[in-house]
DNA sequence: CCAAAAGTGTTATTAATACACCCATGC
DNA sequence: GCATGGGTGTATTAATAACACTTTTGG
């Protein structure tokens, strides 16, 4: 017996928009749809809300299935609910964003749900409001960027500083200045400098660094505030 | 015939945090609810969506009923869906905090539903998750109005320089300075300097102001932004 | 030896902050 | 004439932006 009989019930989804980052710029994972309606078209990944779970949990639930990862960095962005959406029924939809390591998706996983990682420039024509859905992504991870430190979790655990400034730089779709930008990021005293260097991308080699969440929260009880 | 048939169906609420500010303060619209669970606990006006209107039409409406006001101020907050927020029920939320001049409600109307204008910093215990709720709205709205005119919807259309100070003060929580908050707001020319003085809280008299929304488009269009 | 990326400080400009006195008026 | 809130400018400090050369090393 529920309280509250007598109200409409409706179909609840999640969508997630998962970010992810490499030497080409700022990615989204799209997938070709595999059922009606739109059958064909572009879209994010989604599914529908279970009796059991709660949003957060449905899109983490949503997120592992397409790229195999767990306690990944998510975020609700808002609940989505125009009349007509989703021609196919009254479908509400929370959509959350994600920010990923594109080199820790599960591959076999990605290319079974016919998933492919997109230039952020090159986002096709999206199903029902999914393009708006996007748009307002970005606009709350530049937003949230810029002022915490989410944007490690696009990159692997250790990354040089030139890495760090590619990244901010096709979250933000501008570029930085070097010295400034090391200078910023350095006095926050966040990072943590590693002994080991990558020699990927240059024959010298640069020093590697690792985000430390113990100085970051140091940084935050002296009441500082992180900021790019 | 749906497209989707098989998944789950919730109740989905819209909440409304509803800010007001007067001379004493940054105030909610806070109601003692009437039915069960929780009848005669503290809580948010809200209700429930109903098939053919919007997530966004569905808190216009929640308000209007409350203050007899349209065309307010609103913005989606965040969806709350954790599966036992709710006693009664399994009920997906939909925050939504609008910014109103308490002055334009309808007191009638907000004594029939036994709601009352609350100072901010004494916010009750609320029932389920309405607390969490409110702490994210203040989060939300001093950002916001840190950033975009936003803040004048708390005020009447016409405003002394000095009222327009105390509502960012009751934002923002802390004290500005006098001559650096006029020269501030004044450089950015989004205000209309009226003939008229308000008499009310001086002898002297201070000049009326109000918004005026082409300034601030012609702002925007020269590349610059709104900030307090 | 040279191409390619790594690393490193100083100056100039701009924005933010701190601060105190005169003005107008109703009582 | 005095208490009350209205109104105004300057100097200091901090943050941001602009800018160029040396280092290392694999090929």
């Amino acid at each position: 017996m529920t309280h509250y009989s007598g109200y409409d019930r409706f179909n609840i989804a999640v969508d997630c928009i998962i970010f992810g980052f490499d030497n080409e710029g700022l990615k989204l994972l799209l997938l070709k749809r595999s059922f009606e309606p739109a059958k064909g078209k572009w879209s994010l990944m989604g599914g529908f809300l279970k009796e059991e779970e709660s949003l957060d949990d449905a899109a983490a639930r949503v997120l592992e299935n397409l790229t195999g990862l767990q306690n990944v960095y998510m975020e609700q962005l808002a609940a989505f609910g125009d009349v007509g959406r989703d021609p196919g029924d009254r479908v509400i939809s929370a959509a959350y964003f994600a920010l990923i390591n594109i080199d820790d998706s599960d591959r076999a996983l990605v290319e079974k749900h016919n998933a492919h990682w997109v230039l952020f420039k090159e986002v096709p024509d999206l199903i029902f409001d999914h393009n708006a859905m996007v748009i307002r992504a970005l606009k709350r991870l530049r937003r949230k960027a810029a002022t915490e430190p989410i944007g490690f979790n696009l990159l692997p655990e250790k990354f040089t500083l030139t890495q760090l400034q590619r990244m901010y730089e096709a979250v933000f779709q501008h570029e930085l200045d070097k010295r400034n930008f090391r200078k910023k990021i350095l006095q926050m005293n966040v990072l943590e400098k590693l002994e080991e260097k990558d020699k990927e991308s240059s024959k010298r080699g640069a020093y590697l660094y690792c985000f430390n969440e113990q100085k970051y929260h140091d940084l935050i009880s002296e009441g500082s505030t992180f900021g790019i």
